[in-house]
DNA sequence: TTTAATACCTTGTATCGCAAAGTAGTAAAA
DNA sequence: TTTTACTACTTTGCGATACAAGGTATTAAA
């Protein structure tokens, strides 16, 4: 039992990860450790393997750009903020979610 | 634009149909081509491509089950109803959904 | 100089959604 | 009777994603 529901769990999550990324960089800039804090405070989890490749995606996608910044307390950090563009899509993914989120409630009243 | 907006649609749907299809079976039972119109009525689209082996998979976990019947207008139906362990995943799906729609809200004030 | 802590990156695997093509039963048209 | 159209179920192969696990590199303290 545990298995399907843990599977369920990570299933719903596929796909939403993207838009709670932009969501917290729409606020403020980041670096992708503290980003794995801050998302696990919200109720996501994330992993390191999971977040690397995601942020290059969507600064390769021109959605997120960064910068390097010294840390005073280990090796420098990559701080990604949200572009135009990236606001642009955190707008249409905000659609489609509350579009998803109607849906839902169709199927399941 | 178009590649970047249908992408995330896309994405963000992934592991939600499954929770749709429980639901719509948790009303009355049907067969993957009625499936397939009821979620399109709702929103959501389905392809064959997706629902038949999505339809195999809750088979095999025990969350449905199905019985053949005939058809006056072509082949015989595979009608699929869910099982007692099908809705009690619906009803933790029911959890994992609203937490996640809480930890948006959260992310996106 | 070794250890601990922080931070970024890569590889390999499993799974999912989907396009496309295939199989097969039924009924109506030719 | 054969062909065509419609319905329904199934399979194959591809692209994308999440993640476990392991790796590299910087800094500071022991």
């Amino acid at each position: 039992m545990e298995v399907i529901t843990d599977n369920s769990r990570s299933q719903m999550r596929k796909g939403v990860l993207e838009y709670c990324i932009l969501s917290v960089l729409d606020r403020k800039e980041s670096y992708a450790s503290s980003l794995i804090e801050e998302l696990k405070a919200a109720n996501m989890i994330v992993v390191e393997g999971t977040i690397y490749p995601l942020l290059i995606r969507l600064k390769n996608q021109g959605v997120l750009s960064y910068r390097w910044e010294e840390s005073t307390q280990g090796p420098p950090r990559k701080y990604y903020c949200i572009t135009d563009k990236g606001r642009m899509m955190l707008l249409q993914m905000d659609k489609e979610w509350n579009e998803m989120v109607k849906t839902i409630e169709t199927l399941r009243k």
